[in-house]
DNA sequence: CCATATTATACTCTGTTTGAGTATATATAT
DNA sequence: ATATATATACTCAAACAGAGTATAATATGG
């Protein structure tokens, strides 16, 4: 590598391309061919080529994936030495801008080498739809407590207890789902995760019961990507761009818990979304439910023009002035 | 330029630093040597030296600034052809990564070049805390009628039309003092800031009543900083990085005052920051004041440790599930 | 010293929203 | 027909937001 090499950058363009299938967010992803382990859709951006960005990474997705994206949404840079190359030291330093992206394409991929993955197999601790998931007491809480006694001094320990309780919430603290990136960081720290070992970390074990690891930084961007997508929901409509034309108010809570990870109290959705003038009746019913024939709804379009920040205010840690 | 040089990228990190004193809002100006326009403070990131984008910008914004920053948070990374040229078409492609950063120092700066400016100056059609801004009446409405009036089509006027009527409250709808990009970049589309014309885009003015220009895309990187900042004030206690150890309580909302543009009710105020332990009386009282004298409280530190997201909720547009 | 202005702080009141539950309607499965 | 599953309507209480009134403690001007 010659001096001027080493003073150069490259931008990298990583998506998590989103959608809801069968109850289950799905982000695509692409086997890369010689490590074997799946990463993000992802791709050079040429200044000559790309006027912005944002049209750089819609452009190559679409020759990668054979999607057309709807909703793209910037998520975050990161630019850390290490954890963007495969083997740590080599090539010129990526600076890594990682998108967000829905579409309602999901099942079947026509692109090659692309498959449609579970998102809770990357993070199998954010699903807490059922139950609180079995492996936070017994995998997390036990090797997080190893982590902040192995730390060098009182106050690091102090700051790792209170990151472990915030983010897992342990000590009868609420359960946040928004902080996806958090958990991921503090795991990523305390060398839980795949990723940490790759990246000159000690202590992770490879199959770990800690999700899949992905290449490079892109469960980073996948945490970032979960994390914006279950806060924006709550106050931008952004959940019928992974819906079909029209659906029953049941699918789409369905949908919505999906992504968030827990549950929600029918009727009460059922009074915010239409309420909030979210959705409008299409007078036709579901075909293939079980008892009662669900009403068919569609997203009104107009909510948009009429009120500035519609949303779906689930759960609702109200903001305030302050 | 030699053909490599075509493809070659550069990362420039730039910093909206923000302190308020006096009940306004200051962000740290550098006054550019040649173009006379101020500029936000910024400098390029270089691989070699810097571990994480983060710790580049620490590093320069000292040296240049002689400030030691406390909160920093990265904004978004801005690629767009054309908008960061002193003159388009020169130079190799900067991609331009926005941060916000919190400090308590204000007033003088030691730095050379350097100076504090009231960040309203840069918009004034974001402060409505004494009352509209008349300028919204006097020229942005009638400049935004005649925008939509341009519009090449139907769907064009129409879309724009809505775009004008949600961000600046036309037509009754409510100010949302938190979409101060989404108004930036409207006056800029429509030619209404200076910047536009240095893009190259026509019909804007040189002394425009909207806001003194900024160097390259940095007025809308402090668009993004304010609205960020607007945000991150209802969920997060980040006002309190811009306060003094000990402050009084209507200190403190004249400082939550300045930075969202709008007034808010005093009792409700204090019951507020009061009942979610947000702060912790000293027992001091406050001298300078006219009446009574007012208690000096403090930020509980501890409430990080307690709640998963404590902030000052005001004005509530209230978040969902949904 | 007293009246008045000014600011701080406590408390009340009302309408809305949230979280949770009950009741009823309409379908399928057996 | 009965059980079961789902949809939808309605109720209720607690918490909260927005607005106002009342009282306390100081300074200022006569």
């Amino acid at each position: 590598m010659s001096p001027a090499d080493q003073h150069a950058v490259a931008i990298g363009l990583s998506a998590a391309i989103v959608s809801v299938a069968e109850e289950q967010p799905g982000v695509l992803t692409v086997r890369h061919p010689e490590d074997g382990s799946d990463g993000l859709p992802f791709g050079p951006f040429d200044p000559l080529q790309h006027r912005t960005l944002e049209s750089g990474l819609r452009k190559w997705v679409g020759e990668q994936t054979y999607l057309d994206l709807g909703y793209v949404e910037q998520l975050y840079t990161f630019g850390d030495r290490g954890r963007h190359e495969m083997k740590s030291g080599e090539g010129p330093r990526i600076v890594s801008v990682g998108y967000l992206a829905l579409t309602r394409q999901s099942g079947e991929t026509k692109a090659p080498d692309t498959l449609w993955r579970d998102w809770y197999r990357y993070c199998p601790w954010e699903d807490w739809r059922n139950e609180k998931p079995a492996v936070i007491a017994e995998v997390i809480a036990p090797a997080l407590k190893a982590f902040v006694k192995a730390a060098p001094d009182g106050p690091t320990a102090e700051l790792r207890r209170d990151r472990m309780r915030l983010c897992f919430g342990f000590d009868g603290l609420p359960w946040d789902e928004e902080k996806v990136l958090e958990r991921y960081e503090l795991l990523y720290e305390a060398g839980l995760v795949q990723e940490s070992t790759r990246d000159g970390r000690a202590n992770a074990k490879q199959m770990s019961p800690l999700g899949t690891g992905m290449l490079f930084d892109h469960r980073r961007i996948l945490a970032t990507a979960i994390a914006r997508l279950r806060g924006k929901m709550k106050y931008r409509p952004v959940v019928f761009e992974v819906m079909p034309p029209t659906f029953t108010l049941l699918e789409l809570q369905r949908t919505v818990e999906a992504i968030s990870g827990i549950r929600l109290h029918k009727q009460n959705f059922r009074r915010l979304v239409e309420g909030q003038g979210l959705v409008e009746g299409t007078g036709k019913v579901s075909a293939l439910s079980r008892g009662r024939p669900a009403e068919l709804f569609r997203f009104r379009r107009e909510v948009l023009r009429e009120r500035p920040s519609p949303g779906l205010r689930l759960g609702t840690r109200a903001r305030g002035p302050l």
